[in-house]
DNA sequence: CGTTATGTACACCAATCTGTGTATGTAACG
DNA sequence: CGTTACATACACAGATTGGTGTACATAACG
């Protein structure tokens, strides 16, 4: 028992299954969801052995967890860590998603799941807190009056524009940015919008 | 085949299993999800045989997309149908949800089944468009400039809200009904608005 | 080198799921 | 009454699921 049979194992041991798993769980939760993709199939995509699998993960659940604690990191780094880009563009640049984003993983696992008190359910919440607060934070510098209230209402913009797109197969992006913009032109003083003229 | 084997079949014929397997369908859809609920605890629950439940539907897949078309014929009347409100009042009525609502069925249908061709997602497609419509509709009545706008806008709030209540397992309609007083203000010229001054 | 952690191949288990076959009741209607 | 559609009880099939047991290979490290 040396504690360093798991987490991040900076390549010192092992020869990478752990992360192949982690790899094809990310590629086949999205595309096809939790509950549809079985441990086989994921071993297989993942050419690792069924064995190994439960070697790394005490169960599916536990792989689950993983997966998802794996989106925490880096909380849409492309669109906070842009500096070329004003605290309004930012916020806005949230909204502008590529299209690939087929629905915030925590929302499918919310539903898949459905059950509040699973870890996995944990994470979620803590990454929605997370993107709210990034979101505060940019409106705090772009000057809003109430950041923490704009960030969260941007937020559940966010959130309604994945799930709409979900269930209408069509994207729903562009409404939500049009909502936002006017939210935030209404929650910042002229003073302040007036930087970006 | 006296063609009357299925539909609404008006009390005729039948013991009324067929309506307590959709009774059941709702409650333990609603409550489990789709996938979690078998046919043989949802038969239980019907107090229904299995055999005859797979007589008045051909497959799971068929009382899925039965079970969801039954939302179809009143969409929210307890919200369009009160007279006593003035339009803008009644736009905002569909934020004040009674948080026994767990989640839009069709947002968690189009998670679980995961396949847009599923013959219930077209009906989820088609309600979502209906509450769009309907909110279209209140918005026009009220003055807004734009009423299909606003009232697609108004639709990815609810949305938005559903999935958020869900995620953080805390009501976020307030916030949303916040968003709304907002975009309602902003959306409707300020003659029209007075009406309700 | 040898040890140990890591990974593999493959059969297998128990549970669960959707769906059927069969033989039998029973309520409703003419 | 008798006919017929509706419903039941119950066993069972076939597939898939999450998860194990066992014996063996190999890469890494001292």
């Amino acid at each position: 028992m040396t504690e360093l049979e798991k987490g991040p194992l900076g390549r010192r041991r092992g020869r990478g299954a752990r992360e192949r798993i982690l790899g094809a769980s990310q590629q086949l939760f999205r595309d096809q969801g939790i509950n549809r993709t079985g441990m086989d199939e994921l071993c297989a995509v993942a050419q690792v052995s069924k064995r190994t699998a439960y070697q790394h993960f005490a169960g599916k659940d536990e792989l689950v967890t993983e997966y998802l604690r794996r989106f925490d990191p880096d909380v849409m780094p492309e669109v906070f860590d842009r500096a070329d880009l004003t605290p309004r563009e930012r916020l806005l640049a949230a909204f502008e998603m590529p299209a690939s984003t087929p629905l915030c993983p925590y929302i499918a696992a919310a539903v898949e799941l459905h059950d509040p008190q699973h870890p996995a359910s944990r994470y979620a919440r803590e990454y929605k807190t997370a993107i709210a607060a990034r979101l505060a934070e940019a409106a705090r510098e772009a000057g809003a009056t109430d950041p923490e209230q704009l960030g969260e209402q941007l937020a559940l913009l966010i959130d309604g524009a994945a799930a709409r797109t979900r269930v209408l197969d069509s994207d729903s992006f562009p409404t939500a940015a049009a909502i936002a913009a006017v939210l935030i032109d209404s929650a910042i003083p002229a003073s302040s919008s007036a930087a970006q003229r």
